[in-house]
DNA sequence: ACCGATTACTTTGAGCTTCAAGCAATTCGT
DNA sequence: ACGAATTGCTTGAAGCTCAAAGTAATCGGT
């Protein structure tokens, strides 16, 4: 209990340690498993995350997504798009194709031998991913799936205010 | 409900899709948060992520670390903190002294300078991470922080697991 | 006291990431 | 139908990141 000049009893101005620790372990976590999963990709498929993220929206659609679909989706910038597209098109695992419509849009897609591969180590990844939560209940896990959708919320809610 | 070739019901084999949802939700935070934290680190003080967060750790103490004791503590690799000290030291943030003891060892502190611009930085940055926050209940918080901390001790014990 | 193992740090090479600036194509207001 | 704004993508510069290999100093067992 803190007391000021006039021996009333005060709250600590702007006291938001509680919030702080939070963020901080919240980042813990998720570096914790962001680097266990980048390991593991590494170790038995020899490809990075970002490959690996990339695809994964990939293998959502059927029909292709734009380099700025790609974007907005992995929460990265445009240019780094560009980059991960260009070497995952060298290396063969996806597929551009210019639009008929509008010049300046490009198609992406999965090649054949790239979904492939995606599939097989995207099975692999979400048995490590089980693993790495293997000690949280069904119920743990609603209740943090729940908290998690507020904080997102919140989050987004405070970005917006800021940009605006 | 899925029915195999004997017309039994039956779960799917291996449905780990709840956890993968749970890891894809925390990634969404955790990325969301950090990207805002960034640009306004860069915005209001032209400083990255990265180096905040480093001058964080030495903020801590009042009588130095050594690059592995910084290297462990942000969970980054030791090449890494090498090149952050160094822009640091040549921003003036940063005082590195090699250890009497043992002249493998540097240890690293904040200038007064560089603590006083950190503190300004840090106070500004806890009321971005309330903001973030700011929809969550006090309960709320409780609840992410006891779930997230069991979440962490679930992924260290996979991370161990697999690496021994 | 020696030699092998460990520890602290640096270097290197490749890749990732951002921001800002730039180019090309399309859309919209008039 | 013209020019201005917008949209989709690329480029360039700086910085971050890692894994692996390298160097130097210390520690430990004999």
């Amino acid at each position: 209990m803190i007391l000021d000049s006039e021996t009333k009893a005060v709250e600590l101005p702007d006291d938001h340690g509680t919030e702080l620790r939070l963020w901080l372990r919240l980042l813990t976590c998720t570096t914790l498993i962001e680097g266990e999963v980048r390991s593991r990709l590494r170790e038995k498929f020899d490809v990075t995350l970002p490959r690996f993220d990339l695809m994964a929206q990939l293998d959502k659609v059927s029909d292709g997504m734009t380099l700025s679909d790609l974007s907005k989706r992995m929460m990265v910038s445009n240019g780094n798009v560009t980059g991960l597209v260009e070497r995952l098109v060298e290396s063969g695992h996806l597929d551009r194709r210019t639009s008929e419509t509008d010049r300046r849009v490009q198609f992406i897609r999965l090649t054949k031998a790239g979904r492939a591969e995606f599939r097989k180590m995207a099975a692999e990844h979400e048995k490590w991913i089980a693993d790495v939560f293997g000690d949280l209940s069904p119920k743990d896990i609603r209740e943090l799936m729940r908290l998690l959708a507020k904080t997102k919320g919140s989050a987004q809610r405070s970005a917006k205010a800021r940009s605006a």
